[in-house]
DNA sequence: TTAGGTGCAAAACCTTTGCCATCCC
DNA sequence: GGGATGGCAAAGGTTTTGCACCTAA
């Protein structure tokens, strides 16, 4: 689960280009097939592998970072209570913490941008206890 | 994309209470197909479809939240800054925030947790300035 | 020349749905 | 009885992969 830096030499294509064009340009976030939709404009004979193949290549390299989770599985929490959590990027697993929750932040977004805040999701990255020993 | 609240008898079944059984004990945060190997232990014939049917249940009841996003699809952004996020409940559309980032809470998640902490993922939810309008 | 990339199609996954039998209220 | 459910299997949607053919370095 943890994204080891791959020891590869890349070649600059004129697909990976395109995807990066249509990433940096784009003020939303598309999702991969709406990438490729678009990409297509240009390189109308290019593949979904390529563009799937071609976002997880940036992103290894960190220049395209891929939005709120790896994966696409939903995970599920009994407690309803608002609260944070803290996600193992080694394991996966998935954690409450009992942080108090910041209300004041809603606001303060509201505010600045005019959207109507209802709440938000914090989530803590990094590693567990247990997968602390065994990543060294 | 607004989570109504749909008017419908709901009938309680040992099935949906193994599930919610499940997801109470559970300390990390079960996903769909682990919560339904689990249940299965208890109900061997119970099928994946119910599963899932009752996670959804159990979630526009209130009695059980899915994490971080609803969907499947992932989004990339070309911005690889830390920054924060705002998404629409309605129109789904993701948006970059200029709000700074709260570095320190991060080391505060680790003095009180042990855990090793990277860095945070923060995204506030509501109506887009758009579809407030569209809204009422 | 040759390792890395692309296209294409099939496969793999996760989740939803249609249908019909079943179970409660 | 009749609406709400469950089981099963098929369908839907997203992402990954195997493979033969390219292509940038």
């Amino acid at each position: 689960m943890l994204g080891l830096t791959t020891i590869m030499n890349r070649r600059r294509t004129k697909q990976r280009e395109a995807i990066l064009a249509v990433l940096g340009n784009a003020s939303d976030h598309p999702t991969a097939d709406q990438t490729y939709e678009e990409v297509r404009k240009q390189l109308p004979r290019i593949s979904k592998g390529t563009v799937y193949r071609g976002l997880r290549v940036l992103e290894e390299d960190g220049v395209v970072k891929e939005l709120s989770l790896p994966g696409t599985v939903s995970r599920f929490d009994a407690t309803v209570r608002p609260h944070y959590h803290f996600r193992c990027d080694r394991c996966g697993r998935v954690f409450d913490l009992d942080q108090p929750v910041i209300e004041e932040l809603d606001a303060r977004v509201a505010k600045r941008t005019g959207y109507k805040v209802t709440h938000h999701e914090l989530e803590f990255r990094g590693l567990c206890r247990e997968c602390q020993w065994r990543s060294l």
